[in-house]
DNA sequence: GGGTTTGACGCAAACGATTTCACAACAGGG
DNA sequence: CCCTGTTGTGAAATCGTTTGCGTCAAACCC
């Protein structure tokens, strides 16, 4: 009942060898035969067993994708970018979520040994730990997102530039007393930003004042709070940079609460624009990062590696993808008054090329 | 240099098949001879080839999700459902893109069928295809979501209720010319949604009014676009029931160019519950579909189905979960004032069980 | 026309596991 | 002491491909 190679080449009347190769016109076999053995293969319905071949070539043609939540915004849209690009060159892409803990992250490695896939696109909690370790023995192809890992390439967005953008941007609408509010500084990611913010400060003869950084989780609830705390403070920030949409969001939900008008009594700055920032009222100004290119840039690096392997030893490669300040009403009311269409990525892919990225 | 079977079962001076049993203890070997395989595998860091294992066993372990796009926070929710499932169950998942094209939905049910994956969940665009025809005839394992496909097993909410409750909210508020936005009606969802809708007018012995419905896309724009028809005409709407909640975010946004105010001079329901309701200002009321609930159930139902078996001839199975109106300020002002928090979905995982399901 | 190159094709050995079956070894019962 | 049943173990077939190598005929060269 099972539909083999070796049933079309029956069929055919050539030998399974001749059948495996002239699917896969691979040279070898004539012209006259391979057709035959074609049309044998189209009516019997012959699908190839990808397991089997996996078997004999070690190569299975799929990819995984190890990311904190699927359901957050930011790591959909660069999931799209990864999965549109492996389906376009033939991988498939295993996806999991690993919810920021080692453990499971730890558990998507094995799998990735286990099933022998060709890479993992990796979105890592921590730049030490045990399985990448593991994975850097195994000579696993790792292509790491947004987290430096020794001795493995990295795409990430500038996020020194993007912290200094926003902070310059509020500089420059007058704000000398500017909030911070992010996730936890021990992330890269976070640092930059945090660094970047401090450094625009500086370069503009602004004194950073600690008791306006609110370090917490990237949680709506974190910006909440500490929004009310930075509120209650005797001389209060007239401007918050917060380094996520999710926190942003929170923040305007507390000067809501509290009638303060954004951004006239106070501005508010996000990032990654997500589509919160679009949807928001008002809507977010926030540093975008080009999120499905950031997906699209790390598939492609991974799959040309694997398919075309690598002079070693070899520089791991790092491509930096500039950031873009994207202003809205949160900051400059006038600013979207006239721009009447909304423009949510819902669907659709972005074009992708190599420019605006540069190698490092 | 590789580490197989048979290195392990060499170091355990044993032959690979009793390694075998020992490794996935299975019947038929020694306590102690176990305990020296186990130990062998250990100390070489053993891990089993899956290709191997699937090729012989023709499992893999694996289930596809095919849905439209996981950039739309519905969808990407459903996925975490899935996945969430899958990995507990030590499946893997892989994730594929259709944007509700058929030619892509092809694609991904060929891979399905040559990587020989265990099953699928499908958000089908339509009910009736070839590839649909193809799985069919191969007896693959298929659940679909939303979209009932003869023959096959069918996970969904009641959307027929959920129009029901949005309108009838509506009514029960004063109003009596309610506007319907939608996608196109040819999905049976959102057929049920606008047959809802329908029923509750009548219901209350309300005409319907045809002018007042718009059929065209799921986007924004679309509803954008169909708010300035309707409040063009002779005699707008008061109120308005976009069957998306991506449909009501363009909603409000040409209120809010209109200086209408929400919900006092319109009032506007959404559909799905998707944060989206939760950012926009005014929050909009929509009906709320068990998201991740849906995603779990479809997957459970399919691993189920791939571990029991069926007995044949069965007849398809299907879950209607119950939709929820969540009530926010878009319908009534008073009704948010006093909740500070907000509960963005961004993360973690909802319990699940069979409560709130119905079998049919 | 003999020798050599070429190209098409088949044989059979992998790939790394699972599983069937046969066979020891050993115990207990008659 | 033989027979039977139980339990643990190993040899070998198998899953469906790919691929190295050998064969053979046709084509080519001088």
């Amino acid at each position: 009942m099972a539909v083999g190679l070796r049933e079309v080449a029956q069929r055919a009347g050539v030998s399974t060898a001749a059948a495996s190769r002239a699917l896969r016109n691979y040279p070898g076999v004539g012209a006259e035969t391979k057709a035959r053995v074609l049309r044998a293969a189209r009516e019997i319905g012959y699908e190839p067993n990808l397991a089997a071949r996996s078997l004999r070539t070690s190569r299975t043609h799929s990819i995984g994708l190890v990311i904190p939540d699927i359901m957050n915004p930011f790591f959909s849209e660069v999931a799209r970018g990864v999965g549109d690009v492996a389906s376009q060159r033939g991988y498939s892409l295993l996806l999991g979520n690993s919810d920021g803990e080692v453990a499971k992250e730890e558990e998507f490695v094995n799998l990735l040994l286990r099933r022998k896939m060709d890479g993992l696109v990796f979105f890592a909690a921590t730049s030490v730990s045990r399985h990448i370790d593991r994975a850097r023995a195994k000579d696993l192809r790792l292509v790491l997102i947004d987290r430096k890992v020794a001795g493995f390439d990295l795409v990430r967005t500038d996020n020194e530039k993007g912290g200094v953008a926003a902070t310059r941007h509020l500089i420059e609408l007058g704000h000398t007393r500017i909030a911070l509010i992010s996730g936890r500084l021990d992330l890269g990611t976070r640092r930059d930003r945090y660094n970047g913010y401090r450094e625009a400060l500086i370069q503009a003869g602004i004194v950073p004042d600690l008791t306006l950084v609110h370090e917490g989780s990237v949680k709506s609830d974190h910006g909440y709070e500490a929004t009310q705390a930075l509120l209650a403070l005797p001389s209060p920030p007239t401007a918050i940079f917060a380094t996520t949409d999710t926190i942003a969001v929170g923040v305007l939900l507390a000067l809501e609460e509290r009638r303060l008008r954004v951004p006239e009594d106070i501005a508010v700055v996000g990032y990654d624009n997500t589509y919160l920032a679009m949807i928001s009222r008002p809507r977010l100004t926030s540093v975008a990062q080009p999120k499905q290119q950031m997906g699209q840039w790390a598939a492609t690096f991974l799959i040309d590696w694997i398919e075309q392997g690598r002079a070693e030893p070899h520089e791991p490669v790092e491509v930096v993808l500039e950031p873009r300040l994207v202003v809205r009403e949160s900051t400059m009311p006038q600013v979207m008054a006239d721009r009447s269409r909304l423009d949510l990525p819902l669907s659709g892919a972005v074009p992708f090329g190599p420019s605006g990225a540069r190698g490092a």
